[in-house]
DNA sequence: CGGCAATTTGCGCAACAGGCAAACTTCTGT
DNA sequence: ACAGAAGTTTGCCTGTTGCGCAAATTGCCG
């Protein structure tokens, strides 16, 4: 009955699973995606070529697999917070703790992982899809919360997306200029303070890039 | 040398790469997209197997680009736009505009469409892509209009992400209350005044679930 | 008209998805 | 603790697919 049962069984399937996807990632960064077959995956995780098929539906979703980001927590610690607290401060405080708990080797995989995807049209597909899946779920979660429906009111899709835009985004940003693990947090923390502004035009507040990369520094003080 | 080529050839192309996405669009919506070969597609459109593998990577990939949006028609009017202009509101009045020239016909495609993608997990895959790779495109001009470096400021990734989810979010509520042509357009104005606004959370506007849903989601005869 | 470049097509092959059933492992009730 | 239920792994098999290659076809331009 319950999805989330029975010790043992469950384990290993999460470490079957892990394995999986570790292989993959592994011998494509090794040997390039397209000289990657499921059988090589298959040995390098000591298993039957057909349970990889069984876990997952193709290479790329496999390789996409390594190494994602603890989605299953960010949620449970969405539904931890006050009832009455704004969605999206509570999403920048909870993200910007998820960065500090980030370690070196995490930071690390991440930026490898970025360009695997930039590289490959097809891993990208996979990519994206599994943070538009966390969207869904976050949409969901903010919906209850909110007391709004999903089928009539905007705001749980437009607030799941913006939440979604800053992983994004400020993942992005961070692995481009260094991936210094202290960075990231406070790009989570800049940018959602971007959108509570209402995204105003940097041309209004920055008449030209900085020498310095960002403004990382500043702790965002509310505004 | 000119991507942009030579009259016929072009045009040619781009009528049998409607033709295979039509005839992919068609049959899936008939048996199912597990029930569609290439082959039946490519006889569908009056061409070899081969070519609709010139043309796609996979059925999925065909199905998807049936009835898209006409993304480079919006990147220029975009570009046509002052100088000047906060990029947000820029593509809330082209957005506005856009949704006003759409037809009953597209609108009806766009929900059998939408009605896909929530079918089939694969198609949903490509149909993000396209939007994903439409959002890259924005933040290249956002950037490129406000002065800023995609590598370094958030900002042209966040507005661009912003004004995609923008579509995303309006097109699903749309489609869910009935897919009016006439409301699109409110729907477009609406989600770009709650983002300007900083995403405000809807509990400390309306402190319980109203009677009335949405002012726009509402089918009010006041038309 | 004639040669050049782009496109279509047929052929072939390695890779793959996924149904099916048998072997095996974990779980549960008694 | 043990037997049967429930879940997982595996091998086998078949129709489908992606794509490289080279030949044939078609549009292009002097």
């Amino acid at each position: 009955m319950d999805s989330r049962g029975s010790g043992l069984r469950e384990i290993k399937k999460q470490m079957t699973r892990e394995s999986i996807a570790e292989a993959a990632f592994k011998l494509v960064i090794d040997k390039g995606l397209d000289h990657v077959t499921i059988e090589e995956i298959a040995q390098e995780a000591f298993i039957s070529p057909r349970t990889v098929s069984n876990y997952f539906s193709c290479k790329e979703e496999a390789v996409v697999a390594a190494g994602s980001h603890d989605w299953p927590t960010i949620i449970e610690n969405f539904e931890r917070r006050p009832a009455d607290e704004d969605p999206l401060h509570a999403l920048s405080e909870i993200f910007v703790d998820y960065a500090n708990t980030q370690t070196r080797q995490q930071s690390r995989l991440r930026a490898q992982k970025l360009e695997l995807t930039e590289t490959y049209p097809s891993l990208r597909r996979f990519q994206i899809a599994e943070y538009d899946q966390f969207e869904d779920e976050l949409r969901t979660v903010i919906a209850a919360r909110t007391g709004t429906q999903v089928d009539t009111d905007m705001y749980p899709s437009l607030a799941a997306a913006a939440a979604v835009s800053v992983i994004k985004s400020a993942t992005n940003v961070w692995v481009r200029s260094g991936a210094d693990p202290e960075q990231l947090a406070a790009l989570f923390a800049e940018a959602f303070a971007q959108l509570s502004a209402g995204l105003p035009s940097p041309t209004r507040r920055r008449p030209e890039h900085s020498p310095k990369p960002v403004t990382l520094a500043a702790r965002s003080d509310a505004s």
